[in-house]
This record gives C-alpha cells, sequence and structure tokens, in this order.
DNA sequence: TTGCTCCTCACGTCACGTGAGGTGGC
DNA sequence: TTGCTCCTCACGTCACGTGAGGTGGC
C-alpha cells in the first residue's frame, strides 16, 4: 500500500532533494523508518513528513543540523521549546540586522540617485525634507594634514560611540567661514545614520556639487560665497558635506561627486 | 604617517579578519592598495575602509561575493543602483520568509506548551479565542483503510492548493456523529495556517485530550458523548483534533497527545 | 638573539550538489 | 535485453578558519 515511500517520493511530496535527505540520513540527523535488506533502498512513513517539515523549518532557520541532531535525539516538549525559546531570539535578532542593512543599502541608493540627478556646476536652493545624522567627535588636523589620520581616528572611535560605519560617511563644518578656510578639513565626521540624533531641520539649503577626489573642492567654497552674495542669502549654521558617487560606485577619483549644502535664508 | 595601514590595524578598524581579507584579496574582490615588493606586506588606504563597509553590507546580506566581485570591478551608478534594487526585492522576500517561519515556530511552541499544561484525562468547557486554520480538500477513506493514503494525498496536493505544511496539521470531522463514528478517519486534514480562511469563532468550546498514536483514541468519542450528556451541553458543528505533543517533541508513540474540540452551549 | 608581524600553502569545515560506476526487479 | 530507481563513493563548491613553517625589521 501507501505505508512506505520511496525516497523519490518522499522528496517530491516534502520538497526536499533527495541527495539532502541521503546527507541528513548520513550524519544521523533524520533516516528512514526502514531500509531494504537486500538492496539498501531507504523507505520512509508518512508520519515523518510531519517530522521532515519541522527540520526543514528549523534547517531554513540557518540552525546548525548538530543542533536540531542533537535536539532531535534527545527529544522531549521542554528541550524543544528551549530550543524554540532561543531561535525566537535569534530571529528577532536576525530580522533587526537585515532591516538595518536594507536602509543602509537603500540610504545609499538615494544618494547614487541624487548624484546622476546633479547637474555638478550649478549651485542653487532647495527646499530639503529633516535628515539624521550621527555626529562624530572633532577632528584635530594638524597643519598640512590631510584627512587620512582624523578620518582613521573617525572609524577607530566608532565602534565605542556606537557609531555605524555602514552608511554612508561625511564632514560637517561648524559654519561657512570654516568651510571657506578648509573645504577639506570638516571638524567633525558623520554617519548618514537615520537612526541618528542630530537633526537637520527642513527648510532653504544651498546645494552645490563638486567633482574631485575626496576633500578636493576646486574652487567651490569661493563659487558658493559669490552665489550667496549674488542672490542675497544669508548662511546660516553648520556646512555638510556628503559624497553622492565615491570608490564604491565610481573608478576614476577625479569623478567622485560631492554634494555640499548648508541652510539659507533671504537677506531682507 | 597613517597613510597605509597594515592588515591587522585595517582588520581592527573595519572588524574584517585578516584571514577574510586574505581570502577576498586572494579572490580578487578586495585587494589592499598597495603590496611591499620585499616581503609581500599588504597595505591599505583609509578611504579603503569605505569600500570595504560596503562590501561586508552586501555579503552580509548573503549575496555571493561573485556577484559583488562583478560589480566591484565594472563600477558604475548604475549597474550598483540596478544590484541594489535587486537586494531590496530578495531582502524583502527573505524577511517575509523569516516571520513566516517565526510564526511556525511560534504556533509549534503554544501547542507544546498546551500539552504540558493539560490534564489528558479530563474534560472541561473553556472559553477560547478565535482560530483560525486552512481546511484541505475532502479526504476518501476507504473501509478500514488507516490513515496513510489519505493524509499523504492532503500532502501531494497541499502546494497546488497552496497550504503550508510547515504549520502542525490537524483533523477535521463535520460533526460529532462523523468524529464519534470514526475518530481517527477525519473528513478534513487542516493546516494550523494563522493567515488562513477558516475561522473558528471566539466562544465555550469542549475540550477533551488523549495519549496515543496518531488516529488512536481509545474511549475519548464515548468519554466526550456521555461528559456533554452530563452538562447538559448542545453539541455543534465541527471536530478539530489537533496533536499538541506528536513524534516532533515525545519519542514514544503512545505519548503523544491529541487535543479534541467542539462548539458547545448549554442545554435550556 | 628574541619577539613580533606578516607571509604562503595546505588542509579542515559545513551542507550539500554532482557525477561515476554498479545493483535489483520489471 | 532495456529502462528505471536506487545505491555508495569520491570529488567539487562556497567562504572562510586554522595551523605549520618561514621571513624581515627592531
Amino acid at each position: 500500500m501507501k505505508e512506505f515511500l520511496s525516497i523519490k517520493e518522499f522528496s517530491k511530496i516534502s520538497g526536499i532533494e533527495s541527495s539532502t535527505l541521503r546527507y541528513w540520513d548520513e550524519i544521523g540527523l533524520f533516516s528512514p523508518a526502514r531500509r531494504d535488506l537486500t538492496n539498501n533502498y531507504r523507505y520512509y512513513t508518512p508520519p515523518q513528513l510531519i517530522a521532515v517539515n519541522f527540520i526543514t523549518v528549523l534547517s531554513n532557520l540557518n540552525i546548525p543540523l548538530k543542533t536540531i541532531s542533537s535536539i532531535e535525539n534527545e527529544r522531549n516538549p521542554e528541550s524543544i521549546m528551549d530550543l524554540i525559546d532561543q531561535q525566537e531570539y535569534l530571529l528577532d535578532m536576525e530580522m533587526r540586522r537585515l532591516r538595518e542593512s536594507y536602509t543602509t543599502i537603500h540610504t545609499r541608493r538615494e544618494l547614487i540617485k541624487q548624484g546622476l540627478k546633479a547637474d555638478s556646476t550649478k549651485i542653487s536652493v532647495i527646499n530639503m525634507p529633516e535628515r539624521v545624522v550621527v555626529l562624530g567627535p572633532k577632528t584635530s588636523f594638524k597643519k598640512d594634514e590631510p584627512f587620512y589620520r582624523p578620518f582613521v581616528d573617525f572609524c577607530n572611535n566608532a565602534k565605542d560611540l556606537r557609531i555605524n560605519l555602514n552608511y554612508p560617511i561625511g564632514g560637517f563644518h561648524e559654519d561657512f567661514e570654516m568651510f571657506f578656510q578648509a573645504p577639506g578639513k570638516p571638524n567633525h565626521f558623520f554617519s548618514l545614520d537615520p537612526t541618528g540624533n542630530r537633526i537637520l531641520p527642513a527648510g532653504e539649503y544651498m546645494v552645490a556639487y563638486s567633482r574631485g577626489y575626496y576633500g578636493e573642492f576646486g574652487d567651490l567654497h569661493e563659487r558658493m560665497a559669490k552665489y550667496a552674495k549674488e542672490n542675497d542669502l544669508l548662511i546660516k549654521g553648520e556646512v555638510y558635506t556628503i559624497y553622492l558617487h565615491d570608490e564604491i560606485c565610481v573608478k576614476n577619483p577625479s569623478q567622485y561627486l560631492a554634494q555640499v549644502f548648508v541652510a539659507v535664508s533671504k537677506e531682507k
């Protein structure tokens, strides 16, 4: 009758490959109910479908087969509940991790998209929605020092300060004067982490772009000052620099694309 | 100065093992900016931290290193955006999958927990919250046939009917008379899928337990009928049987624990 | 000389997937 | 005899981890 199922039938119904079933048998995780004595054929029973489905679920959750094996051998309600308790916790962590990865690549994607739309020669004033970042500690540039060491310091301290470096990283100047003096030497580095604590309020921002290697802005600071003057703009507060296109998506360093923005208001 | 970082420094700052960095170098995914000509030491630059962080994110998302390699080699904004688009979709699928696995093990856990609390000798009437299941097609038991073939039929058709077999599976009798005649031969099998379409309304249910192998209920049907009579209970509608403890969590088949419940009301 | 960092090379691990070559019943 | 299912055994894959044995500068 249908009391026993061949490996092929069992594989088809359960959706598990024969090779996987043989492997699970080999390591003692899940064995057929019966073996034919003459030809060693594997035979499974219908109720084994229930057990194998459960193993499949656990395996899909990336639980090591050894762990599953150990609870299958010492099978009692309490240990299964313990395992499930643990797994519910781990699953929760994993889902948080995935969600975070999701927002990191999504954030990156939005920057790249902005970069593709941007006209890097034009300065403009636009209304930007609220944004959020995480500021690092104050940088300490020595005279004529490039950004390497301060940047490494920032990365080095990031773990202790719970700053996520997987988000795009930008530069922060306390005011336009600071930016004007040394556009390539920000007073802080920041992470574009959307769970951040520093809020850039929605409103009018002067936005400029510059192509070139990290920290090289050519005459951008002068062009920005000139634009503000010509358009009667009052520059208010901090200057943010982020790279829309960096080494992640562009080969030629001279084509990296920086975006600089600073809050402005019309002078009366 | 700090223009170049040794593999140990780079490993510490980025949080990536040296062995992983060597492997990524070996397969051409991510190589140090410079190699010392005399001793072959690897040296990385600070900006490489940005690139390696991005690779880490992609790798954490289980994107094959070959895929990451290919976009790293042909690095342009459009292909990176394409990759991210695809990954956002896959991530969404993966998160759904995890959530579903979560509910399957959670459902299982709740049953096991109920089973531990249950007094298997006692019948009682309790107020149950609303529940939901997915009914399979009508079973076709032949005379004196055990549950094997109808159960396998159910499992076989499950994919086409989009019935998820990873949830606990139970038996359904159309009324108590059917159950009384053949407790081990349900008119339908069902999956305890909480996204199901068949609603068991909240209300008063007579609940009984039975220990034994699948489909073996001893004199449970008689005890249930007697209990209903003695307590002036009117039995209404369908009878549901689920295994709180089955081969997944109990070794001895005679200790499997079934729960049978059916809606009742007090006779006036 | 000692200690340290780094190197290459080889082998192990995990959970299978993929043939190669062979068997048993219709 | 042919075709089919199943078997075992060996080797490949992926992304590393883990020594073993050796080098170069302080």
